[in-house]
DNA sequence: ATAAACTTTCATTTTTTACTGAAAGTTTAA
DNA sequence: TTAAACTTTCAGTAAAAAATGAAAGTTTAT
């Protein structure tokens, strides 16, 4: 195979992969775009390799840099910009798990929070507000649990979160 | 508040928190409605319930059926089917985790290990050659070792799970 | 065997989401 | 201070995803 193809290969999984965890398809190939780029690249180096037009490919760069997953590079004699991709696998996903909790999880756990702290009433239904009420209260204690694991590994160290999980579960 | 209403705001917001996990809006909110129905419901009940169609009603509770969020019911004297919802959070979570783990992880994994696999050739970059497939190597070793933990978390007991994870994040 | 009661399918329509490209905005160098 | 080089925005358009509802299919009771 050549690199090409399998660069071609990678750039496309990475978009249908990207484009089911609720990240948008272009974002996700722009990203897996620079996770094999050796060299920072420009806009137009990027609507060039991917057939984007120049909006679209400004939007999801800016966002990419908000994540985290991109960097800015200032060349000395070019004017223009250029970007560069974070490469350690390890900091990747810590950072999109913590986009993922905040743009997530928690705006739910302000609801349920919400829904456990009001009183609810009802006169005719009490079988249906008690289960009601259980509900709300096992999910919201599972949210929880997994906002703490996730601010617990998105701030933690690659050697540790091998160490201990890596260990737990093989 | 009154029930009516913390439902309707549960529902909506499991439905919006749905859609941003690549699961339709309405496929959340139908299963938002059965995880505080105290009872079954049939089809009817549930496009009652949502103002949605009966094509839309039946496609959903099938994949619900299907990822073992809901079972079906029958009822002595009743000829049409009513649906119950499986309630233990616990179970819906490990049901969740493996169908995000089928439909994401997977071809993943399977796309990574081919590209690893296979021999890649270029004359004219071998320094991108070289990087590639660091880069390959490493995702797939993050992507395999998160395939095997979903694949422990969800076949494994709420106690083993609570005990080991709960005391690791807290 | 048949018809009523119910479930499923799928071509069409609607809604949502993403993309384009030209125009507006900004920065830099001289 | 201006004009070239570059970046950002956003109204309009296109593409993708989801929903509708009528028709086809299935099951059940008699």
């Amino acid at each position: 195979m050549e690199l090409e193809e399998a660069k071609y290969k990678f750039i496309q999984s990475w978009g249908s992969f990207g484009s089911q965890w609720g990240i948008n398809r272009t974002m996700a190939q722009i990203h897996a775009l620079f996770l094999i780029a050796p060299e920072s690249m420009s806009t137009e180096e990027v609507m060039d390799a991917l057939k984007i037009s120049r909006g679209n490919a400004n939007t999801n760069i800016r966002t990419l840099i908000d994540w985290g997953l991109l960097y800015k590079e200032y060349k000395i004699g070019e004017r223009k910009e250029f970007f560069i991709g974070e490469k350690d696998i390890w900091v990747i996903a810590k950072r999109i798990l913590k986009m993922r909790q905040q743009k997530e999880l928690l705006p739910m756990l302000q609801i349920l929070g919400q829904l456990q702290t009001t009183t609810i009433e009802s006169e005719n239904s009490p079988k249906e507000l008690e289960h009601f009420m259980t509900q709300i209260n096992e999910i919201n204690n599972m949210a929880i649990q997994a906002d703490k694991t996730l601010t617990k590994i998105s701030s933690s160290e690659k050697s540790w979160f091998m160490k201990t999980i890596v260990k737990l579960f093989t």
